[in-house]
DNA sequence: GTGCGGATGAACT
DNA sequence: GTTCATCCGCACT
C-alpha cells in the first residue's frame, strides 16, 4: 500500500477559518481522495457551495440547533458531514469553523483523476464523461462515499484532500445561485456556488 | 407510530 | 423542461 499520508496533505488548520466563503473558493483545484475496499479514487475540486451556519436559511444548522443529522456540522472544522438526501444520494460536505460554529462547504462535482476504471465500475458506466462525478450524489457514489464517512476527518487514511498547489484565480472561478434551496427565500440569492470556468466537468450551467 | 419533505440524478418528451 | 425513483430524519400525534 502506498504512502497515503505525505506533506502536500491539508493541514487542519485550513479548515478552522472563519470565512467558510473563502475555504469554499480555496478548495476549488484541491484534489479529494478516498480509500476504500483496497481502491484509492479520487479528483479534482472543480465545484462547491458554502453554507454557512445560523445566519443562513439554506444550511441545515439554520436554526442553531444540532439534531442528530446536523450534528456533525457542529464539531471543529475537518471533519465529512455525509448527509443522505432523497433517500438515495449521498452528499458530501466538509466542515469547517470552530466548534459550534455550523459551517460546510459541499463538493458539487469533480474531475476524476485517479480510479478511473474503479468509477466507472461504481457508477455502473462504460464511458467517462462529465455524469461520472458531475454532481454531489454522482461524485460520492464513484468515491464510494456513504454514511460510513460521516464524522471522518479529512486527515484520515481513507478519505483525505491535498493540495497539489494549482492555483485557482478569481478571475477564473464564477459563482452564481446555489442549487436546489429555493425553500430559503433571500439566503437562496446569495452567490455561494462556485465553479472553476472553463471546466468540463462541472455540472451544467444553470 | 406516522406523515412528509428534501443541498438529486437520470431518463424521459 | 418534466417526471420519477425512493428513504431517512424530523416534527408532529
Amino acid at each position: 500500500m502506498e504512502k497515503l499520508i505525505n506533506n502536500s496533505l491539508l493541514p487542519s488548520s485550513f479548515y478552522l477559518d472563519h470565512d467558510v466563503v473563502k475555504i469554499a473558493k480555496k478548495l476549488l483545484g484541491k484534489y479529494v481522495f478516498t480509500y476504500s475496499n483496497n481502491q484509492l479514487t479520487g479528483g479534482m475540486i472543480v465545484e462547491t457551495e458554502a453554507y454557512s451556519g445560523t445566519d443562513d436559511k439554506a444550511c441545515h444548522a439554520y436554526k442553531g440547533i444540532p439534531t442528530k443529522r446536523t450534528e456533525p456540522m457542529f464539531e471543529n472544522g475537518g471533519i465529512a458531514y455525509v448527509y443522505l438526501c432523497y433517500g438515495m444520494h449521498f452528499l458530501l460536505n466538509v466542515v469547517t469553523n470552530k466548534k459550534n460554529i455550523p459551517h460546510a462547504v459541499l463538493i458539487r462535482a469533480i474531475e476524476p483523476k485517479i480510479g478511473l476504471d474503479i468509477m466507472l465500475k461504481r457508477r455502473n458506466k462504460k464511458i467517462i464523461d462529465r455524469t461520472l462525478t458531475a454532481g454531489p450524489g454522482a461524485l460520492s457514489q464513484a468515491l464510494n462515499i456513504t454514511k460510513k464517512d460521516n464524522y471522518k476527518s479529512f486527515l484520515s487514511s481513507s478519505i483525505w484532500i491535498e493540495d497539489k498547489n494549482i492555483i485557482i484565480n478569481d478571475e477564473d472561478i464564477i459563482s452564481s445561485k446555489r442549487i436546489g434551496v429555493s425553500y430559503a427565500k433571500e439566503d437562496a440569492l446569495l452567490p455561494w456556488r462556485f465553479r472553476i470556468k472553463n471546466n468540463n466537468w462541472t455540472s451544467f450551467p444553470k
